[in-house]
RNA sequence: GGCCCCGUCGUCUAGUGGUCCAGGAUAUCUGGUUCUCAUCCAGAAGAUCGCGGGUUCGAAUCCCGCCGGGGUCACCA
């Protein structure tokens, strides 16, 4: 395949969502695979909506999921230049000219269509003699209608008459160029392959080939995504629906290999049954053939497996660092993990027996603590326990003080751990369900954790003991 | 209202005329894995393929109609 040239043209109107992401994926995958390049720019048009800081948000959640861009971030406010340039191209063609009506006017006319229940067409008021443009008035196109058969990559072959396409605005009366006059001249400024955009504006097709034929240029491949829908199944995922800021899922602690996974996944498929993808993977397999028409409903739920299994799949000390270390900007530890004399070793150990219960890493405090502090003795745990409750407090006491004495003896490696608790097991006569409750209720006082034996080998001798006579002193 | 797009288990999807009274994954439920949670394994339940016609020996797959949903008709992108 021919190296494609893509891009990804968000506007600064504030962050990125998963939506807009996913079309950013797509077109890096796309540039990744053909050994291509993938263009940062920014739609910069619209001053009014623009919010500050937000460039510099989407170049760090790009960053994030490591979809680095080869060029850019190019802003459109610093081509305006080049847009007149074109602009006057078009009005010396005399497909381009002023539109003299005010906006109360232009309103007016709008109303009237809706009245009509007939679609607004501005060329219905297209003017006889236009003024000279002098910049001060919006600078329209003066479409020239007809039937349009053209294909998209995902959508197939698709075709409209000549009744969409309008004399719609080129230049605003700001100086502005509006996205639908940009876009144009700067993908071919920028030698754009493949054009990746939202359903919202395949609409605006058949105006935009008008666009292409009068200004000479030739149009690129278009590839219309499906919208990323709300929990309704319905309408396209908004703010509302609680599409977050892409940013606040790495806050949360997820991987980026597995939101990428996710999102690349929504809406696309390699036609085999394999679900979890590395980004090499989708790199290589991935085709704008194969997605969707339909829009696919946004499951919180499916990305927090895909979590968990990219989590799992990789090696502890690379997880490791990932969640952090003292010296990071950021961890996810509990503070306490930091304490004397916990060192990197200890917390490697500890992120080990955790790994494959751990999702996001947020969770790492509730599923870690107690292997950094000795909690307070909770009743609950064995009031609430369906075989410990039946015991009595001697009874209990008893078997704590046998595994204490075990213990006592133990060196702490997991092989000698196992082998006393099920000398334990005969010995008390008791079940696993009681016996090894108890020692992990007394040693964890945690609701949850990993295996009795790792835990305590983790826990290492002396805190296990003190844990285990705190529990016998509180009943 | 015009134009355009879409319609397979709750969800993500496989499927392009027969091997599909529809496969996988996830979610849910059940059982197993010496203790909890998780993982893993096994199993259950879950879709008259939006509806109705037609073409065909045979249709989720082709054709027509209908219904439902969405997008668009901005000096926003």
């Amino acid at each position: 395949m021919k190296p494609a040239r893509t891009r990804f043209a968000p506007s600064p109107t504030g962050f990125l969502h998963v939506g807009g992401v996913r079309t950013a994926l797509f077109a890096w995958l796309l540039a990744k695979q053909t050994g291509g390049q993938f263009i940062l720019r920014i739609e910069d048009t619209d001053k009014a909506r623009e919010v500050a800081g937000s460039i510099e948000h989407i170049q760090e959640s790009l960053g994030w999921l490591g979809l680095t861009w080869d060029e850019g971030p190019t802003k459109q406010s610093d081509r305006l230049d080049i847009y007149k340039q074109w602009a006057q191209k078009l009005i010396e063609k005399g497909r381009a000219y002023a539109d003299p009506y005010s906006p109360e006017e232009l309103q007016a006319f709008r109303e009237q269509a809706r009245a009509d229940k007939r679609p607004f067409l501005f060329r219905d008021h297209r003017p006889e003699n236009p003024p000279e443009w002098d910049g001060k008035r919006p600078l329209r196109f003066k479409s020239e209608p007809r039937a349009y058969a053209w294909h998209d990559e995902v959508m197939g072959n698709l075709e409209t008459g000549p009744e969409v396409v309008d004399d719609f605005i080129l230049i605003k009366s700001d100086g502005y160029p509006t996205y639908n006059f940009a876009h144009i001249v700067d993908d071919n400024d920028m030698d754009i392959t493949h054009v990746l955009r939202g359903q919202e504006f395949l609409a605006s097709v058949p105006n935009y080939l008008n666009l292409y034929e009068a200004l000479g240029i030739t149009p690129p491949i278009f590839a219309t995504m499906p919208h990323i829908l709300g929990p309704d199944g319905k309408k396209k995922l908004s703010k509302r629906d609680g599409a977050k800021d892409i940013l606040d899922y790495r806050e949360e602690g997820y991987l980026p290999e597995a939101m990428i996974n996710f999102l690349a996944t929504l809406g696309w498929n390699d036609g085999s049954e394999q679900e979890v993808f590395s980004r090499e993977e989708l790199i290589e397999k991935f085709s704008l053939k194969r997605v969707q028409r339909n829009g696919a409903v946004f499951d919180e739920r499916r990305l927090l497996w895909l979590q968990g299994a990219h989590v799992r799949g990789l090696d502890t000390a690379k997880l490791y660092g990932i969640v952090g270390t003292k010296a990071s900007a950021a961890n996810f530890w509990p503070p306490e993990a930091f304490n004397e004399p916990f060192d990197d070793s200890y917390r490697l150990k500890v992120l080990g027996l955790v790994q494959e219960r751990l999702k996001f890493f947020t969770e790492l405090p509730e599923l870690t603590r107690f292997f950094f502090v000795d909690l307070p003795v909770n009743p609950e745990l064995i009031n609430s326990h369906k075989q410990l409750k039946k015991l009595s407090n001697g009874e209990l006491k008893d078997l704590l003080e046998q595994a204490k004495s075990s213990l006592l003896e133990s060196d702490f490696s997991i092989d000698d751990l196992t082998a006393r608790l099920n000398n334990l097991l005969e010995k008390t006569e008791q079940k696993p369900a009681v016996l090894f409750s108890l020692i992990r209720i007394a040693t964890t006082q945690a609701p949850a954790s990993p295996g009795l034996a790792d835990t305590l080998a983790v826990l290492g001798k002396d805190r296990s003991l003190v844990r285990i006579d705190q529990q016998i002193a509180a009943l």
